[in-house]
DNA sequence: TTATAGTACCTTGCATTACAAGGTATCATG
DNA sequence: CATGATACCTTGTAATGCAAGGTACTATAA
């Protein structure tokens, strides 16, 4: 037997996250303009995870790749917001983020299914 | 404006996938004893793409987390194989992950849903 | 005016990991 | 004994999530 380690069960909810990390941020920006913050409250609210150090370089690089814009808003009570919306491609490819969700979902809810079958 | 690249939408499929990897060779090896080619060619007739090079070192390393076991079975004709297993550890991780899945999926869904809602 | 706290932005460095490419070994066939 | 098919595995590269650390603006209190 091989050195054996102990595999985290934290580390699942973390793995599974990724795939779908920018489907998601996308997801979100699409409800409506926001700045950073208000993406990982909106996220944590709906029981999925993401962090500063992660979000800034997917918001810059699908600003970058023209899925995002951005407008400067002043705040009442605090440094300025960077305010986020879909650009139409941002929405072309949401879309076809999701039926490629969609189909990934089906495809494994077969597998789960099946799961004492051929 | 910034230098602007193409978004790939190919990586769409390539990014959703990665986080579920581990979870979809799990299910596969659930439903009964298999060789990695097997799980390549059952993964790939539901739809889901998985490669030897990113295959063998997923197997190596669930394994080295006691989720898996093998045995090796002589072929009819050609190499011997190595036919995967779950160990009762590795169901109860699939258990979790499963849950897990779940979980995140509806998140998703009404994340989806409330396309337009506030 | 200086210090502190809160909010918001962003970057750097590390660790993980998917994958292309290349390598070794076994078996059957001509 | 060469060739092709099958099966295993490793190496190097690129992408990327995240902890940690950094800058800047506003408000409040000393």
């Amino acid at each position: 037997m091989s050195k054996k380690n102990k595999y985290s069960l934290e580390n699942v909810e973390a793995q599974m996250r990724k795939g779908s990390l920018e489907f998601t941020i996308l997801l979100i920006i699409s409800r409506g303009e926001v700045y950073a913050s208000e993406i990982i409250k909106q996220l944590k609210s709906h029981d999925l995870i993401v962090v500063e150090g992660t979000l800034y370089p997917i918001l810059s690089r699908l600003n970058r790749f023209g899925l995002l814009d951005y407008s400067w808003v002043e705040s009442e009570s605090g440094p300025p917001r960077k305010y986020y919306s879909l650009t139409s491609e941002g929405r072309e490819v949401l879309e076809h983020m999701t039926r490629v969700w969609e189909g990934m979902v089906s495809s494994i809810r077969l597998l789960i299914k099946n799961d004492n079958a051929g």
